[in-house]
DNA sequence: CCAAATTGAGAAAACCTTTTCTCACGGGAG
DNA sequence: CTCCCGTGAGAAAAGGTTTTCTCAATTTGG
């Protein structure tokens, strides 16, 4: 039986801390302190009495006392916009992953576009000496609402615009594009079509040149990219334009997404058509947002950024910036990889 | 111009102390602190003189320092293991959102379903004196892979399983669902089937209860809930069991989903099989994600389970809990709320 | 057997802030 | 003129840990 008053306050003993070790160990404090961190000069049989001691009471050295006098928080604060995106949680998860091991903890920032809550974000995390932010968005092409320019900490930038001379970290979206047309051409496509969004993203573009590329290099003739919205919607329209004339022989044979949604759009607007993925067209998306993709009929092939890497590189370039090592500022930029599921095709063959 | 040397160690220089603020301003620490902090005794003009000094030398007070000294570090650990999920960023950005105001950091610990990850996360939260814990998961009805009952600090159970006498906080989904079917009624629908995910689930059970209580207390005959898995593929296939044998008089005329890519997948089939919706048959999907809801065609109507406010209520629980308010444990089950786009029809009238 | 070197361990300062005491001084009351 | 009290401000301890310095005791070398 728990009775009331046993279960009520059970959060109320403290800690133990390192001078009840050293008492109960009979030693003092500095001794007991080097003990169980392998400094210092002592018998071996003292090193192991008091580590053995401060097992059995569970100690735990406090980080807030050590963060005081190292001047070292092992934390570090994680600024977002992304709120509701599906883009910054496995980057968080990434960054949170590599971070984890090495015994820093990560601040969640959610920032919003709200020039007040980031400003009461960054002097909070600057208050609790965080040691280095990381800051992500949802937009490689947009700042987040805060200026980080001038701070004492070290900044990384992972998936959004990083500051002039500051160090970036952003998927290599024209690899990431190449990678999809040259799928398709290995399958022996060779009428490649581009639907994708508005102008205003920087992405849009990149991803628009790197397809034309491509083509170009293999002797394929180009044409303009459907610029559109991110948008299932837009994917069917396109169709529309794409196929809407019907029998003319410049009918693409392929379509590369400038995201899933789109892809999802296109997918079943073909359908819809009668015409069939990817038998007469293949697709594929941008993104590899699993939900989407493996719910598409058929299932989606689509370029991935390997956001959880991209943000476990963030954390490990942040925390070599906070040991001193300094980092060659500039955009780096990380390989995506294609999933291949069945939107494509197979090799003719 | 700026020259390297100026721009490189830029976070070198270290912060304002409070003993710098009081060297500058003239006076002892004590006084210092005093005068910030609207305590203790001294001319109108000493306080403000040292208030200005501090402003002008940008003092901020040290957290770590005042943490260990109060004993509070206002900060709390923000556990859970929906790592790619679409409920738990919602329900952090809720959870940060009520306690940045206050001054409260969250700590995000992402533990997926590993063991040794959630130990190593709890035990870096308690080693930075977290002042509390909240758990937020990816199901109502699975405990995270933690112990979280025996620990000094209080814990706030969001969106998961609660330990025995903790305080928990989920959505209210017999109440959701009710909202749903009620606002069928409301539109003069009678045959309103269900279709939802793996009978595995709690929230299944719940919400196809409330379904089934809803029609008996409207005298309305009931049936079985179809249940299948959380996926379109399935939405698909239930409206083949619904509609397969053709012209039977027993067809529904609304579909009551368990989540939104079900709906997702039961409008797509009903337009292929040229049933109008939502002329000839309601949807109302489950959990309101937009991005799903508002792609379908017609847009859907859903169920919001309020998981910021959900979040945002675990924050402010949590809070109390910290500063020694006893909250009444159990589990409190916090309101849906419909959000009604185009695919459950009109108003007869 | 003595001086020197090494060893084991403790004292104390430092990190930065808050809070409780203490104290000097000036003014008012007796 | 003395006593007491209120006022303004500083000294010091506390919080938990790390690290440098110091020192006594023991061992080594001559």
């Amino acid at each position: 039986m728990v009775s009331d008053a046993e279960s009520a306050p059970v959060f109320a003993k403290p800690p133990v801390t390192l001078r009840e070790v050293a008492a109960a160990a009979g030693v003092s404090v500095a001794t007991a302190s080097k003990a169980l961190n392998g400094q210092g000069r002592m018998t071996a049989e003292t090193r192991e009495r008091i580590r053995e001691t401060a097992r059995l009471l569970g100690f735990r050295p406090n980080s807030l006392a050590q963060s005081l006098l190292r001047k070292r928080s092992f934390t570090v604060g994680l600024l977002t916009n992304d709120t509701y995106g599906r883009f910054s949680l496995p980057l968080m998860a990434g960054v949170s992953d590599a971070l984890v091991d090495k015994g820093v903890s990560v601040f969640l920032c959610n920032v919003e576009d709200d020039q007040r809550l980031g400003q009461l974000h960054v002097e909070a995390m600057l208050d609790k000496r965080v040691d280095g932010i990381i800051a992500t968005g949802k937009r490689i092409d947009r700042h987040l609402p805060v200026d980080l320019s001038n701070l004492r900490i070290p900044v990384v930038y992972a998936f959004t615009q990083p500051d002039p001379g500051a160090v970036g970290l952003v998927s290599d979206d024209a690899g990431g594009a190449r990678l999809a047309v040259e799928h398709f051409l290995r399958l022996g496509r060779r009428r490649i079509a581009h639907v994708t969004g508005p102008a205003g993203f920087a992405v849009v573009h990149t991803r628009a040149e790197a397809w034309r590329g491509v083509l170009k290099e293999n002797g394929l003739t180009t044409s303009e990219p459907l610029l559109g919205a991110w948008s299932e919607g837009w994917g069917h329209e396109a169709v529309e334009k794409l196929f809407g004339k019907a029998g003319r022989g410049g009918q693409p044979d392929a379509i590369f997404c400038g995201n899933d949604q789109i892809a999802r759009g296109v997918i079943d607007a073909l359908r819809e058509r009668g015409i069939r993925v990817p038998d007469d067209v293949g697709v594929i998306g941008f993104d590899n947002w699993e939900i989407v993709a493996e719910a598409t009929r058929p299932p989606l092939t689509s370029v991935d950024m390997n956001l959880a890497s991209l943000g476990r590189e963030a954390g490990l370039a942040l925390l070599s910036l906070v040991d001193g090592q300094p980092a060659a500022p500039g955009i780096r930029k990380l390989p995506c990889r294609l999933v291949v599921r069945q939107s494509c095709g197979s090799p003719p063959g």
